[in-house]
DNA sequence: TCAAAAGTGTTTTTTATACACCCATGC
DNA sequence: GCATGGGTGTATAAAAAACACTTTTGA
């Protein structure tokens, strides 16, 4: 039989948004020890008759109040000493979300003061060692996004050309040549030009664009090649 | 404090090598309840004064006799009833090994029968979900070979190029162009050409390479594209 | 001398890069 | 009318793909 042990699996969630041009993750204020009023990634653990993926749904909702993200795990993490207070292996996951699209940030359980968006230049130190699983994320989805269509995940559902370019930039941390660019994305097929423009502006008006899913499907098996 | 459970740990071990220009992969035979006698990979419980990567090694060195992989994680299976006996969670890692440079498998533990290679063409149904381990981390290894020198791993530290080829044929399952590949290949520059040939064989010799490791760390952080 | 694999270049096509000006709009 | 970002094309360079014959060796 299995043998019984103390042991502990929980989920952490790097939850990446984007918002004024700028990339942001998701952070709470933990109101629990240890690390009572630290900031951390959301995370709780894995109850037991729950699948991880679920684990990991369920445990954002209650962190943060938002539901249905779609989270992909990246990594696992399980040096003996992570949790002070006893063995926990943690299984990170990401997502990609709007940020406008989500009504206000608010924990549902006590576990958690507050969650709010921080841009994820300067980010502080966080509790355990949610630095590193930060910084894991971040490069897995940097390299993400050369080949898979993880950029609309952060967008509206309708944008600009320049407001794409803008977080590739933002993402890889490097300029990107606007003719190239436009040039590049357009020629794979999966955007949808609308019959509608941006509004709002004191200057021209930009084409709203849409990702065609379905499109997108058809053509690829999953391999794209940009920045 | 943390809760307790009797959720448990787990590690199993995609390990792949390559022989006769064939891919195969390490199999063990239980000899343990559940899936007594059937084929599996090799894996088994984490202790808790272990991580999960120290875990990883010890469990491969106990069910086959081989130490010191270079062991990657690459995704973490946690459906509730992955297991008959309870809940356990198991993070999968690789690793590409020398066939031949190996002693002969021997399990140290009584939990395998035997341990042994088998052609990843073909493979028998498994026991648990390794089926479905093996398949993600073959998967995985697939789209790893195009950027990262995985392959040498699996050759004898002096190949020659037709075998580097067959190599990339076998995990990519499809035919490479002779001369495209050997200029490629030749031009990133990490490959040392040996003063030696090849032996034994009924036909012209070839020339013998060696992967180095010290000019590909200098010329690359990790980027290359072949396949 | 034959069988078997080693070794070798050139052309064409595709893809990536570099680069600068006029346009439309709101204020 | 001016400030702001929107929108556009071409030329060059680099990389990938297609393609077939001669050479060496051992048996």
């Amino acid at each position: 039989m299995l043998p019984k042990f103390d042991s502990v699996f929980s989920i952490d969630c790097v939850i990446f948004g984007f918002e004024a041009g700028e990339l942001k993750i998701l952070l709470i204020e933990r109101n629990e020890e240890p690390y009572k009023d630290w900031l951390a990634l959301p995370g709780y653990i894995v109850e037991q008759d729950e699948s991880i993926d679920d684990a990991a749904e369920r445990i954002l909702y209650e962190l943060t109040g938002l539901r249905d993200m779609h989270m992909q795990q990246f990594h696992t993490f399980g040096e003996v000493n992570r949790h002070p207070q006893g063995r926990v292996i943690t299984v990170a996951y990401y997502a990609l979300i709007r940020i406008n699209g989500q009504k206000e940030l608010r924990p549902v359980t006590q576990y958690a003061k507050k969650a709010f968006w921080h841009p994820v230049s300067e980010l502080p130190k966080l509790a355990f060692d949610h630095s590193e699983i930060f910084n894991t994320g971040f490069n897995k989805i940097r390299r993400r996004l050369h080949y898979q269509p993880i950029a609309f995940e952060l967008l509206p559902e309708k944008f600009t050309l320049t407001q794409l370019q803008s977080l590739y930039e933002a993402v890889l941390n490097k300029k990107l040549d606007k003719r190239n660019f436009r040039k590049k994305m357009l020629s794979y097929g999966f955007l949808k030009e609308l019959d509608e423009k941006q509004k709002g502006v004191s200057y021209r008006a930009a084409k709203l664009y849409k990702f065609d899913k379905r499109k997108y499907g058809k053509i690829f098996q999953g391999e794209m090649t940009i920045g």
